[in-house]
RNA sequence: GCCCGAGUGGUGAAAUCGGUAGACACAACGGACUUAAAAUCCGUCGCUUACCUGCAUAAGGGGCGUACCGGUUCGAUUCCGGUCUCGGGCACCA
């Protein structure tokens, strides 16, 4: 017998489907479409088990709903610029184009070692000119709408690298890359107004996302932030030292608590706002604790833990209400980039301004408390009134608040808590008696009363996206900057404006400033010399509309065109959870500024999303004398385990000394647990591979890698291989068989419980549980193996049972199925196993003359019976009264 | 701090609507084959040995068991309330 060989096998389907171009489509209409996309890969070298998981669910989805009779897209791309290729190119000195497309060319052959169903025309490759074209396309499209501009806004700034950095590449205040302290700058760059797309995004993610994952679609809910408050002015005059006005205007604020509104005691400004320029500009000490405020990273993490900092401006402002003088701070803990830049202070009911007011001796004022605070009386004897608080118009009274309520001493939580409005006698307050909500709603309308500027108003934590990288590997936004124009957008037929490939970076600032080709143009307006703009665009930007290209790759004369009304909007994409936000939330802002712009007609670009789970394997590691840890791959640990199969110790075999057990954590190069697939697929092949992730768990939860579940993986692809073998001459010759009804009842039974086994398998396909798709396999292969007649039946029922486990384990393992699928002869019956027919369920096979029924007895299994499966519940219940059990175990309460 | 999600054998996990918990596999153990090993095949595999029958650590029966406590139900891994633990997201957002 001829022993399994992954190599032959797998290389022979891969030219088969190669030759025939069996993975291209189009975009037929008498057939119903099927999108399904994964993530498109950073070209970082080779691929990790990550993606072999990611493309194989794809894979297996695609594979069953083509025979389903779905018309399938599976296309895959390449998110060629970014940081990476540069780094890469300082470090080896090779251009970063040429890095990237050495790197593309290496994945492209593992993915199709992998046997993935990809229709290889559609390639979308982020790096060359026919793409980024239309990034750039759309850019100016924006700033003709005035969705995109340019803007100087505070950035982090790396000195060494010379770029900006995102806030996550910010660690401790530091550049992740060059140890650098980050400064915070103010540089121009351009800006998308997501914020625009807010509340839209906002809402549609309530409304139009039911294919998502909860958990996706709170997130970027919270990421939006949505908050409802009051938006009003502090007036406000500044005079200077002699007392002469230098200066009369208003200090907005916006607050979500505006009941706590009498209660302010002060205000606080962050460090970028115009009040504490103004101040800072008479005053040394101010001027360098803003300096001190400005530097260091605004990463958000860092920020929490931060000790709150402030200094008195010596200016004030007026409350819109009271007339009271307010004093303005500088905070370190207001940001500029969130509301105006300046917070009303209300000490008493929110924890950061008393965290404030304690250290700087600032007024504690409560004006909120709970409605226990009060004591309801009769109508006449109360004097604080409120409009709402009890049907019978009863009135509140204070019972001892300011002793009982308030500990001013420690923060409680329930400060911050709303309640009913009281405000000290001496101020007195139309607020007072009402409930915290309804003080919103006529806050105001009171300020509005008094001639001050207020608005109810929504306020979102999102921020504009910022698109400028001071980096070379990208998309070049197409700006030329003129001395005379300013800054002139490139007039369109003079795109793409395309990126030179010939530079390398020597982590000295942006090589394109040093490129004399691309630098020097004349000005599109005036012709005289000008300047192209050297920053490039976020790499999130080429991630956010790539699926839409993959519909319409050759399309020279539009972003996107027929193909995309074909295929869009995607039915399923597929990707990491680490995505959850940013890019999934680009995507969406940009399919809806191409929407407005008439270029696509959907709201949301992806329908139904899954986030696959994590890869997971132990680690290894020893300490080094010097507390550093040095990590071995678990591929060269050797583990034993005690008799319970438990593992005790680990050792390294090299060495064959003692190394520790760091857990199981995610794949990753620090901790040095990554399995190369590589190593798998020529080891095992990669009908192993898949059939491992496939099998080891559901896609949307963590993997845990084990090289023994590989190995027995590996083992059913051999005991499938040897058992078709064995039977292929049977099979050959295996009669057809009309009736069932006349065979014997083991083969009966085994025709039942094989499309018992089927039907699971359909329901869990349908619903990606592909983990039990997969154990289905093995529970065909079994009940077939244990046939053992030479009988007609048998014979036909092998023949019949092995082309469903075939069909039925298709999708995963294609190499070996499509081989066996040729070699027993079913070609010829169903045609290529590409577009062969998912096997239906024979409910003849299903129906039995008797059933089993399990007998419960008080909620407990007792027993069972057997009854004819055309009984009654009237001969079921005749039957159960008289099981022995019921006597025994029914004690005295009534069946 | 706020918001999600998850806790089932030695391990990964199944259980479609509330109806036989642990499918399928991994590991382990016992056996067959082999000079031997590997491979393969067969078998055992939640706890309870002071719950009962038994010579018994066999076998059968009973009881318990899906993180913990409680509730609804004839019946709960599944529904409800509370607690704990782990994982993830957000976090000076006014």
């Amino acid at each position: 017998m001829i022993p399994y060989n992954h190599k032959s096998i797998e290389a022979a389907a891969q030219s088969q489907w190669s030759a025939g171009d069996v993975y291209r489509v189009t975009e037929r209409v008498d057939k119903k479409k099927f999108y399904a996309c994964s993530m498109l890969p950073y070209p970082s070298g080779k691929l990790h088990m990550g993606h072999v998981r990611n493309y194989t669910i794809n894979d297996v989805m695609a594979r069953y709903l083509r025979m389903k009779g779905y018309n399938v897209l599976m296309p895959m791309g390449w998110d060629a610029f970014g940081l990476p290729a540069e780094n890469a190119a300082m470090k080896n000195k090779v251009a970063p184009a040429k890095w990237t497309y050495d790197n593309i060319a290496y994945m492209k052959k593992q993915m199709q070692a992998m046997g993935l169903a990809i229709d290889w025309s559609r390639e979308v490759t982020a790096c060359k000119p026919d793409y980024y074209k239309w990034n750039q396309w759309l850019f100016l499209k924006m700033l003709e709408k005035g969705i995109a501009e340019r803007r100087t806004q505070v950035v982090n700034w790396d000195p060494v690298d010379m770029t900006v950095l995102a806030n996550e590449q910010v660690i401790d205040g530091k550049g992740w890359r060059t140890g650098a302290v980050i400064e915070k700058r103010e540089i121009p760059g351009y800006y998308l107004n997501i914020v625009r797309y807010a509340p839209e995004l906002l809402e549609h993610t309530l409304t139009k996302l039911p294919g998502w994952p909860e958990r996706v679609r709170t997130m970027q809910e919270n990421w939006i932030g949505k908050s409802e408050g009051v938006r009003f002015a502090f007036p406000h005059t500044i005079k200077d030292a002699s007392g002469t006005l230098v200066q009369e205007g208003k200090m907005y604020v916006f607050t979500t608590r505006a009941d706590t509104i009498m209660g302010v005691t002060f205000c606080a400004v962050a460090a970028e706002h115009p009040i504490a320029t103004h101040a800072a500009a008479s005053n040394k000490a101010l001027a360098a604790f803003i300096e001190e405020c400005k530097k260091g990273g605004v990463a958000e993490a860092d920020m929490a833990t931060m000790e709150k900092k402030g200094m008195n401006t010596g200016l004030t402002v007026n409350h819109p209400l009271t007339g009271e003088s307010v004093p303005v701070w500088e905070g370190n803990y207001v940001l500029m980039s969130y509301g105006d830049g300046a917070v009303m202070g209300v000490p008493a009911h929110d924890e950061r301004d008393f965290a404030f007011a304690k250290k700087y001796g600032l007024g504690i004022r409560p004006v909120v408390f709970p409605e226990a605070a009060f004591k309801v009386c009769g109508p006449s004897t109360g004097w604080v009134q409120s409009a709402e608080c009890k049907p019978d118009n009863t009135f509140f009274e204070v019972a001892g608040l300011r002793e009982d309520w308030f500990d001013l001493s420690e923060w409680n939580s329930k400060y911050a808590e709303k309640g009913i409005c009281y405000t000290h006698e001496k101020l007195g307050s139309k607020l007072d008696g009402s409930s915290s909500d309804r003080a919103i709603e006529m806050v105001p309308e009171l300020i509005r009363t008094q001639g001050y500027f207020a608005e109810k108003k929504t306020t979102y934590r999102l921020r504009d996206w910022g698109i400028s990288r001071q980096r070379y590997w990208g998309t070049p936004i197409p700006i030329i900057h003129c001395e005379t124009c300013g800054a002139v957008p490139v007039p369109e037929k003079d795109l793409p404006v395309v990126l030179p490939e010939d530079c390398i970076p020597d982590g000295s600032g942006n090589p394109l400033k040093l490129h004399a080709g691309f630098l020097n143009v004349a000005c599109p307006k005036c012709a005289k010399p000008a300047q192209r703009e050297t920053d490039t665009m976020d790499t999130f930007i080429d991630s956010s509309w790539y699926f839409m290209r993959y519909c319409d790759p050759q399309l020279n004369t539009a972003m996107v065109g027929k193909g995309a009304d074909y295929w869009m909007p995607m039915d399923q994409y597929i990707g990491g959870i680490e995505h959850a936000i940013l890019h999934l939330l680009y995507a969406r802002f940009w399919t809806k500024v191409m929407r407005d712009l008439g270029l696509v007609k959907f709201d949301e670009p992806f329908t139904k999303l899954l986030t696959q789970g994590m890869v997971l394997a132990e680690t290894f590691y020893r300490k080094n004398a010097d507390g550093s840890m040095e990590w071995f791959n678990p591929s060269d640990v050797d583990v034993e385990t005690d008799a319970h199969g438990k593992p005790v110790r680990a050792v390294l075999r090299s060495d064959s000394q003692p190394v520790m057990m760091g857990g199981v954590e995610k794949m990753a190069k620090s901790k040095n647990n990554g399995v190369d697939p590589q190593d798998l697929i020529d080891a095992y092949g990669a009908d192993t591979a898949r059939h491992f992730t496939m099998r080891a768990a559901h896609p949307e939860d963590t993997l845990f890698w084990s090289d023994a579940g590989v190995a027995g993986s590996y083992r059913f692809m051999r005991r499938l291989w040897d058992y078709a073998q064995k039977i292929t001459e049977q099979i050959k010759t295996a009669p057809s068989v009309q009736n069932w009804k006349d065979a014997p009842d083991t083969v009966q039974t085994t025709r039942r419980e094989i499309y018992a086994t089927l039907q699971k398998a359909s329901f869990d396909i349908e619903r990606i549980q592909y983990n039990t798709v997969v154990s289905a396999g093995d529970i065909l292969l079994n009940a077939l193996g244990e046939l053992r007649g030479t009988d007609d039946h048998t014979k036909a029922l092998i023949a019949e049972g092995l082309s469903i486990l075939l069909r039925v384990l298709y999708p995963v393992t294609p190499h070996l199925t499509h081989q066996l699928w040729q070699q027993l002869g079913y070609a010829a019956q169903h045609g290529d196993l590409l577009d062969a027919p998912w096997p239906e369920v024979d409910a003849s096979a299903m129906k039995q003359d008797h059933i089993t029924l399990v007998l419960q007895i008080n909620g407990k299994t007792r027993g069972e019976l057997v009854v004819s499966a055309t009984a009654d519940k009237a001969v079921i219940e005749a039957a159960a009264a008289q099981a022995p059990e019921v006597e025994l175990y029914s004690e005295w309460r009534p069946p």
